[in-house]
RNA sequence: GCGCGGUUAGCUCAGUUGGUAGAGCGCGUCAUUGACGUUGACGAUGUCGGGGGUUCAAAUCCCUCACCGCGCACCA
């Protein structure tokens, strides 16, 4: 027997060492597999993590899934690739270095530069990428580092500029003077889906322009009516019909105001006064409403910087600032008519927290409702007949009209960005000519200085990561891939976007399976966050009970798409299950194998089955059982029940194997019956033989470090020896 | 407003096509120095959120109500 078992199993002196030795073979690109070119492929596409910093339990999480699926995968004997690689998330991370520099150095980008400010970025994503890289291989990832990809690399780039051309040159890329959402606090816009609501307490105000106005209308942002343009009512609104059409020019708290009744079938009569003042410049509807009554002021009353530009008591004031004025000079005027408390929505940024100020600005927008030349079909369309006709699955499936319900309400996606950090627009401006793509050679052309959306780039990922838009063999070999895992959090951001892009660009799904994972919280509920203090750190967790402990702890009770709470007392309830393994090799490698090798004889070797005809009736019941379980676990892992797969074999060792199997082996193996002692040896020994390659993809630190001694060790790791049948 | 999910043991949660209610932790009793620092055996606690329906049979399917959570939209 090996010495190691001499002592009690120790995670931390041992998975590293194992994690170096699976990587030094190369068994993790599939290239390197025994008969690679003849095995069938099985794929996914990492994730890929923020370069901002470190991997939570999250990340840990949806990283041990795709590794259950990838090792078991590759033990059935597929070709199996798992890509791995970063997205250099370009607002998040530009705005975390920002962040730090200012803190550090109380400067402001536009004080560094562009080119110093991209350089910072650059270390600052150097470093990050190594440590998410680092936290990777400590989780037991089995994915090929050879293929590592990162979202902002050349190669990236270069896919990224070639949709862009694309879909520009398709006609559903354009550049339109809009309404956009504008962050004043990254000083950039951000697309719908990047807008949090937050729900605060404010007054609803009503009142007229002035004395003489005939309609009283109600607002919460008093500020914004120094830019209104009109007054717009319901068409059926028997109160206001007489006003409709005319219009009057009145003085609002010093701004001079030009205003139309208008009648739209947009306003709801029942609220407030059932009389809406149009402020076009900041606010959607306002814009879409005045463009149905053809408006023309569109002047903004409000900058970038969330300041007022107009003249008189208001001039440069901030808004919040303005709107005590405006309320105030409401009161001396006599105009308020009613001030009440509500409840609203703030949209702020995901990113900055910045409240958001709806501005017009002229910006790159995708458009998804304009068909789609040659494929009479709309980009909205691509997005949801994939999944309406189960090409793409989603797990769990009532995640689907979810999706539905999100692409219904989609508008056209705004992907230009005022920062720098990120994919440069790829179109090149001199005079009014535009060109798109590729720099031009000559003299005097300037490339438009806003970047693409992260989200944009990361659409691609299941192909740019495959060398698209060269046509290579691994595109042709690896795509469309097998499974997406990741947080239900990002399904619009990120899932859609990638069926979007890669029906467009390659006219197929990206994947066949999305496999969404909950949110990881804490033992009270509470999602874990830095601010909280109530952080699991994976990488804690991991020199604390082992990899292979925090995995288990991951993995059971952990159902798709449903959050899970995590506590230390979970995961040592693990660390005692990996012990529990530790002493059934023990056991069975001291006790059992000296037995065993009585059946040893002649040519025979350990390697060679032996003879079930040497078993018990008994002893056949014990491997009939097995079998059960073994296609259980196939059939639940299949079926992407891996909480369950998990949870089976847990379940087989602790209180099958080790309480009832070895414990009624004790007397046998003590006995005088040779042959008996014989054949429950190897029982034993084909029992924990089967359990460690079972339960590999769940624990592989263990199991491979178990197997490593097993003298029916028929391969050269388990991670590539035979899954049971 | 539209949509989705949840409500099962003290706690955290499973329960795949309808077929006598499960696990882990916790609790109680007993055993155990051992393959096991981290053990085993046995045990108690459930009107499966309320009500109605379909069925020979419902935690599971249908309707309805309540509460909790989430997404989207509105937010003048």
């Amino acid at each position: 027997m090996d010495e190691k078992f001499l002592k009690p199993y120790d995670p931390e002196g041992t998975e590293g060492r194992i994690y170096a030795e699976w990587e030094k073979s190369g068994l993790f690109n599939p290239d390197n597999l025994p008969d690679s070119t003849k095995r069938k492929p099985f794929v996914i596409m990492m994730p890929p993590p923020n370069a901002t910093g470190i991997l939570h339990m999250g990340h840990a999480l949806g990283l041990t899934i795709q590794d259950i699926l990838i090792r078991y995968k590759r033990m059935q004997g597929f070709a199996a690739l798992w890509l791995p690689g970063t997205d250099h998330a370009a607002i998040a991370t530009q705005s975390k270095v920002e962040k730090q520099i200012k803190k550090d150095e109380g400067l402001s980008r536009h004080d560094l530069g562009r080119e110093e400010l991209l350089k910072r970025i650059d270390a600052f994503v150097a470093e990050s990428r190594q440590t998410i890289q680092k936290q990777t291989r400590i989780l037991g990832a089995s994915c090929d580092w050879s293929r590592e990809a990162f979202t902002f690399d050349e190669k990236r780039n270069k896919a990224v500029n070639t949709l862009f051309k694309k879909m520009y040159d398709a006609g559903l890329i354009y550049r339109g003077h809009r309404i956009v959402n504008w962050d004043p606090k990254g000083q950039t816009t951000i697309s719908d889906d990047e807008i949090v609501y937050e729900e605060r307490a404010a007054k609803l105000y009503t009142f007229r322009y002035s004395k003489n106005f005939p309609i009283s209308i109600a607002t919460t942002r008093p500020e914004t009516k120094v830019g209104d343009v009109a007054v717009a009512v319901h068409p059926d609104d028997a109160r206001y019909k007489e006003f409709v059409g005319k219009e009057y020019d009145t003085v609002f708290c010093d701004v001079p105001l030009h205003i139309k009744i208008v009648a739209d079938k947009e306003v709801d009569p029942a609220f407030g006064t059932g009389a809406v003042g149009l402020t076009p410049a900041h606010s959607q509807i306002d814009w879409e409403i005045a463009d149905r009554h053809l408006l023309s002021n569109k002047n903004t009353v409000i900058n970038e910087y969330a300041k007022m530009t107009v003249a008189g008591r208001l001039a440069d004031m901030k808004t919040t600032e303005a709107r005590d004025i405006v309320v105030a000079w409401l009161k001396d005027e006599e105009l308020l008519e009613k001030e009440e408390d509500t409840t609203q929505n703030i949209a702020t940024a995901e990113r900055t927290g910045g409240i958001i100020e709806p501005l017009p600005k002229l910006q790159w927008w995708i458009e998804v409702n304009k068909e789609i030349p040659g494929r009479g079909k709309t980009l909205k369309e691509l997005m949801l007949e994939p999944v309406r006709s189960g090409q793409i699955k989603i797990i769990p499936e009532h995640f689907e009209k979810t999706y539905f319900n999100w692409i219904e309400n989609l508008r056209d996606w705004c992907i230009s960005r005022q920062i720098w950090y990120g994919h440069r627009i790829p179109v090149w401006y001199r005079g009014e000519e535009v060109v798109v793509g590729e720099a031009p050679k000559e003299e005097g052309w300037v490339q438009d200085e806003d970047s693409l959306d992260t989200w944009f780039s990361s659409g691609l990922w299941t192909f740019s990561t495959l060398g698209w838009p060269d046509a290579t063999d691994d595109l042709a070999r690896f795509h469309p891939t097998d499974v997406m895992i990741h947080a239900y959090e990002i399904l619009f951001f990120w899932t859609a976007r990638m069926i979007l892009m890669t029906e467009f660009a390659l006219n197929t799904v990206p994947f066949h399976t999305v496999y969404l994972t909950g949110i990881i919280r804490d033992e009270k509920g509470r999602k874990l966050s830095k601010s909280l203090g109530n952080g699991i750190d994976p990488i804690d967790i991991a020199k604390k009970f082992g990899t292979d402990a925090g995995r288990m702890a991951l993995i059971i009770g952990n159902t798709p798409g449903t959050d899970m709470r995590m506590s230390e007392e979970k995961i040592k309830g693990y660390k005692h299950f990996a012990n529990k393994l530790w002493n059934i090799a023990r056991f069975v490698l001291t006790n059992a194998v000296a037995d065993a090798s009585v059946l040893k004889n002649g040519n025979k070797t350990w390697a060679s089955a032996p003879e079930r005809a040497h078993f018990s009736a008994h002893e056949h019941e014990l491997l009939a059982e097995l079998d059960t379980i073994t296609s259980d676990v196939t059939k639940d892992i299949e079926e992407f029940r891996v909480y369950m797969a998990a949870e089976k074999i847990y379940h087989y060792a602790w209180h099958e194997l080790a309480d009832k199997i070895i414990e009624e082996s004790k007397p046998i193996l003590a006995g005088t019956d040779v042959s008996a002692r014989a054949s429950r040896a190897w029982l034993l020994l084909i029992l924990l033989d089967r359990v460690l390659r079972l339960l590999h993809p769940f624990m592989p630190f263990i199991t491979e470090e178990i197997y490593q001694s097993l003298p029916t060790k028929d391969a050269e790791f388990l991670m590539v020896a035979k899954w049971p049948v």
